[in-house]
DNA sequence: CGTATGACGAGCC
DNA sequence: AGGCTCGCCATAC
């Protein structure tokens, strides 16, 4: 079913969408997912591909590097994300995501 | 169509 | 533990 508009970069986007609040995903972890075992760096690149607008509507913050590592992003310190992730309830452990308690499968 | 890029990941030192 | 290198993948040019 999938069409000329049902992109990678879609498939990425809709994935992080069903991220429940309080909880984290991991981009190798939604590589997956999408059937793509080995392609974390092209989750991450769909995810900079993000418009400020199109960002307003997917949970990107949920999304984090493996070991519950705050990726770095160009052009915003990891605060922002931090503050998100911790306003829906999701612990830190010296600056990472306690996956055992946040991941999508605890 | 070949090369470069990047919000990764695993391995190695 | 912390830092560097190499491999992988989907786009951009």
């Amino acid at each position: 079913m999938a069409g000329a508009a049902d992109t990678f970069f879609t498939s990425v986007y809709r994935a992080v969408r069903a991220i429940p609040p309080g909880r984290v995903a991991t981009y190798g972890q939604l590589a997956r997912w999408l059937g793509v075992p080995r392609g974390a760096r092209a989750v991450g690149w769909a995810l900079r591909a993000l418009s400020p607008r199109r960002s307003a509507t997917v949970p990107w913050h949920r999304v984090v590097a493996a070991g519950g590592r705050i990726a770095v992003r160009p052009g915003a310190g990891p605060d922002l994300q931090r503050r998100k992730l911790r306003k829906e309830g999701v612990r830190f452990r010296r600056g990472r995501v306690d996956l055992a308690r946040h991941g999508l499968q605890p």
